[in-house]
DNA sequence: TTTCAGATACGCAATCTTGCAGTTGTGCAG
DNA sequence: CTGCACAACTGCAAGATTGCGTATCTGAAA
């Protein structure tokens, strides 16, 4: 790894930790940008070249730009024999709980119970990443004999509500995952059962 | 009606109309909220007790305070035999396309044409209401003998489900719309289409 | 080593958004 | 009619966010 990427892993985990201080020691209404920046040693311009929102700082969500080979990447990753299974790894890999593997985890798990409109931003986060994941659930789609009859028009709109659900149950399964203070195992799974649950039921 | 409502009621639609007036006139990009106001002859501040934001000037949405009663009054209107078409009907009831039925339509619809991104804060709106949704989803659950044998956490989850799926489908149904301008009909009946097929297909 | 294109950090100004407090107008009871 | 409680409007200030221009640094080629 080059220096400027070392350089820039920097900035960002400084920013990342410092805003888990500032919110632990101020609380998150009174949290502000600058205080952040502060502990961190960068100016509040910095903090948004790296994250959309003071939220996303404790989610640790950045906004990666996703190129084709990127995505297709990713597809590949998530490739199983089960398309509701692959949707949610897709999803999960593109932009699962990003707060997983960093330092201070329970600090921010903490945070995020003691603040649960955090979680909205999930969805957010799925509804600004809509027009990639659509496109990698239709290349999902494409690999299943199901849908590879249909019209592109149909397979555009199967593959949104089929991100739609996904979206979900994910965050259902976030939501416990925090709720269990980040030891339940496999969140992709626990996502695609309730999927396949609810999808049951209906046909019945 | 009051004078007070009436009034209100006034402000509200100087706003709105101003709101599409600034917009044709500058480009979304460039008008400014104080525009807004200084065309509806209301103070910036006046503006954010009506909207949340610009974008649902344009919308014309406006976060009314649901109480339970009117959650049950929505709920025993949206009551169909068919789980699917209720919910997708309670959703519309509460937060369907808010723009039918106002002055400057077209306009409006135009606009929207040409800023898709104002189409994403439906998805955002969905999530804002999300508890009073699955609260009146679970509501239409309990009346469907498919889910009315499961625990509490599973008909919540199984709410929020149905949520997302309604508002996927929701947000397709609306963009057709408002590709055709606004004329086709009933966009309830079509986002229970929507969903119905792709679960029919997820069975095969 | 020199050079240069692109990345990163930053300052600044314009907006957007929200909380708070003060003013004015409306509905209503006495 | 009078007075009160409340709703709506407003100004103000703090804080969040973004676009744009500038300066510095890094990677890599010449």
């Amino acid at each position: 790894m080059g220096l400027r990427e070392r350089k820039r892993l920097e900035t960002r985990t400084a920013l990342e930790e410092a805003a888990v201080t500032v919110v632990l020691r101020d609380g998150f209404e009174h949290a502000t940008v600058d205080a952040m920046c502060a502990e961190a040693n960068v100016s509040p311009r910095t903090f948004f070249n790296y994250f959309e929102s003071k939220e996303d700082a404790i989610l640790c969500v950045y906004d990666e730009k996703i190129d084709d080979a990127r995505l297709t990447a990713h597809v590949r990753n998530s490739l199983t024999n089960d398309l509701i299974e692959s949707v949610v790894a897709l999803v999960v890999s593109l932009m699962g709980p990003a707060a997983t593997g960093r330092s201070h985890q329970k600090s921010r798990i903490e945070i995020i119970k003691k603040n649960p409109h955090l979680l909205s931003r999930h969805a957010a986060q799925i509804t600004r990443m809509n027009e990639h994941l659509v496109k990698g659930i239709r290349l999902l789609l494409s690999a299943d004999s199901r849908f590879s009859s249909d019209s592109a028009a149909e397979q555009e709109e199967e593959a949104e509500l089929l991100l739609a659900v996904s979206g979900g149950a994910l965050r259902i399964a976030v939501r416990e995952w925090i709720a269990d203070d980040g030891n339940s195992d496999n969140i992709q799974a626990r996502a695609a059962e309730l999927i396949r649950k609810v999808i049951t039921t209906l046909n019945e």
